[in-house]
DNA sequence: TATTGTTATACTCTATAACTATA
DNA sequence: TATAGTTATAGAGTATAACAATA
């Protein structure tokens, strides 16, 4: 009998797989053929939040393969959103920082975002979403995001 | 200015795509190859706790389009885990049913999937993984688990 | 030799559209 | 004509392994 375990009718990675699914689609559907996919808006916002990083961390911290991070960044990098730099101190290493139009095109993919979660969150008070999107924090143990470092 | 609208800071959508992004990798590596894959763990949760249903009340459920419904309905049927028969008052429709191997198998991957949980909520008292478990729950709109329908 | 990023590749997940069989 | 399920197919997401450049 295990005592400090999850009881089993209160799975919550379901409902967190089932809401993510939702999440993703109607990101999708919100944006225009073209426009930024789930995927990028979330890399947007990541480095947005925590400042310029590398490739690595920035993979780590999505819980993505490194592999995959190029292919992301490409794309970003094509549409001008993200900046790539050598790192000077470790010539290996790739800087990727968010260009200024890239924090423009965030903040309109930030409104659509809002807007979704207003949809998927209906069924919550303002409270509960707050009370939700602090356990969520705590349990991705990321650090709150905080003002960034001021970049328009 | 949108007073009624989620504040831009507070997005909990990429934290809830970052964890089910963990937890589907945690679940998959948590089995052994040719196991149970988490969508099928998902799938059969539902079943468990729904008791029987048509196919395309399943995929409204899992919010998962009918043609996916098929393909996932194969595998679990040739693992003997479900059952399909036809809806003698409808004949068009599949009535899906977990079979007693199911219901065993099922109970096997809820272990493992609450010791995902453990892992990925490590950060969380039993407290707030409940109170996460039921902000998820409202938000999904799901009826509560509750005690399912008897069929063994 | 180890590490960062890259490429090539394959497998899973998901959606769309056309098809069948029933209604 | 409409609905439940199916098939075929394509695209996005993700992981693994081998490679190049740098440390």
């Amino acid at each position: 009998m295990e005592s400090t375990r999850t009881t089993f009718e209160r799975l919550s990675m379901p409902l967190i797989a089932h809401l993510a699914r939702l999440g993703r689609r109607a990101v999708d559907a919100s944006t225009e053929p073209g426009g930024l996919r789930h995927r990028q808006v979330i890399a947007l916002n990541l480095l947005s939040e925590r400042g310029a990083m590398s490739q690595q961390a920035l993979g780590e911290s999505l819980g993505l393969d490194p592999s995959n991070v190029v292919g992301l960044l490409n794309e970003l990098e094509e549409c001008g959103l993200t900046i790539r730099r050598r790192d000077p101190a470790d010539r290996r290493r790739h800087i990727v920082e968010l260009s200024p139009g890239g924090e423009t095109v965030l903040k309109a993919a930030q409104v659509r975002l809002a807007r979704v979660e207003d949809t998927i969150f209906h069924a919550l008070s303002p409270e509960e979403r707050a009370a939700l999107y602090e356990l969520l924090v705590r349990a991705v143990g990321a650090d709150r995001p905080g003002p960034r470092p001021q970049c328009d």
